[in-house]
DNA sequence: TTTTGTGTTAAACGTATGTTTGAAACAGTT
DNA sequence: AACTGTTTCAAACATACGTTTAACACAAAA
């Protein structure tokens, strides 16, 4: 057999290399040379840097997606009729995290990072695939929010999820940075779980605040 | 007398063009050409690129901390012994992002986005010159945060004060787009102003959650 | 008027980038 | 062994970039 992994060692580099420096800071040949592959090979098997980008973030947030889509199935299945929490909702994200992260953590903080990068260096093609492919999850836990919170305003709401959003993406892009400063500045370790766990009451407080 | 304004007009240019694309997707062509300069005039008045970056930031980094830091002494004077809250301490800031850009609706986007591209991009010689430019209003407003929220163990204050960080920069940063579409979903406009004035007490909730 | 210094200009330089090419290597099938 | 489709490879290609250069313009000083 001996099937080619060239393409899953090009995503692997690249993935790494994009988060580190952004993706107009990152030259293919800087790609290919970490994946030890040929400078041909991403033309080849993607067809343009464009396609490279858009598949390192499919690979991620495909079975990310998958895995929050069927914790809130699970959780329609069994309670019908109950709306879920702000802090519910959260909770199947943070879920979903911890599921995908398991096995090399740092993936996530990759992730995040290229999430952060996509937004602000994503000049088109990048945020129109995003759209497209993901509208569907976007939309499911918007309107979940929304019953969770009838009171607010839909514009106020929309900016309060961003502003969760932005928290979230922040903070796991720099974890690691971060838990560097925690521990030489309190001689305290934060681990991941505990993080998060802090973060989730910040997120809920902030979306329902006055 | 005929001065040279080329300095202006290629500060000018250059903000508005790496609000608009970021940095290493904005070209010196690009920026001379709208600023109506020869190209090597930005090598002549700046030296290089990253420079002119710098300069960029300085020209309202500058101005910006010292609103900041007068505010603050302000108050100081007025009311030495009563310590401040966490929205007067938001406040002051807001109000230093809202005098910088005073007369200027445009500019004032143009700023956040910079200083959200700032977290983002700013790899090397931006983030250091940020830095060093930033440590000692950066440390105040830490340490007046610290007082005004006496009841929080200091690792749960040091990562919210990272979420409320999180949640500004990443909204600034991709504050272009999340505006185009509030106007398309919900056929309104989201000034400035507005999503600012959203912010606070988003982030003051989040930072005295529980 | 001549000189000097500052700023501008068009052109070129060297380098790095994404992409394409055509030959070679390889694996599986007949 | 011969054939076939796929993958790899070194090399080249075209383009865009930041930077440098040397000639030029022009105002102020001598």
């Amino acid at each position: 057999m001996s099937q080619s992994d060239t393409v899953k060692r090009i995503l692997d580099a690249a993935e790494e290399l994009f988060a580190e420096h952004g993706f107009a800071e990152t030259s293919l040949r800087t790609i290919t040379t970490k994946a030890d592959v040929n400078l041909a090979a991403v033309n080849y098997h993607f067809g343009s840097k464009k396609a490279l980008i858009q598949a390192v973030f499919g690979r991620f947030l495909t079975p990310f997606t998958k895995l929050i889509e069927s914790g809130l199935d699970n959780r329609e299945l069994q309670k019908p009729d109950q709306p879920l929490t702000v802090e519910e909702i959260l909770q199947f994200v943070s879920r979903a995290i911890a599921g995908v992260s398991e096995g090399d953590r740092k993936r996530l903080a990759i992730f995040m990072r290229l999430a952060g990068l996509a937004y602000t260096q994503g000049q088109g093609h990048l945020r129109k695939y995003l759209q497209s492919e993901y509208r569907g999850i976007f939309r499911r836990l918007m309107s979940l929010i929304t019953k969770a919170t009838p009171d607010l305003n839909p514009v106020e709401r929309f900016w309060r999820f961003h502003f969760m959003l932005g928290a979230t993406a922040f903070t796991m892009s720099s974890m690691e940075s971060l838990q560097a400063i925690v521990e030489h500045d309190f001689e305290t370790q934060s681990t991941e779980e505990e993080i998060v766990a802090m973060l989730l009451p910040f997120l809920a407080a902030g979306i329902r605040a006055q």
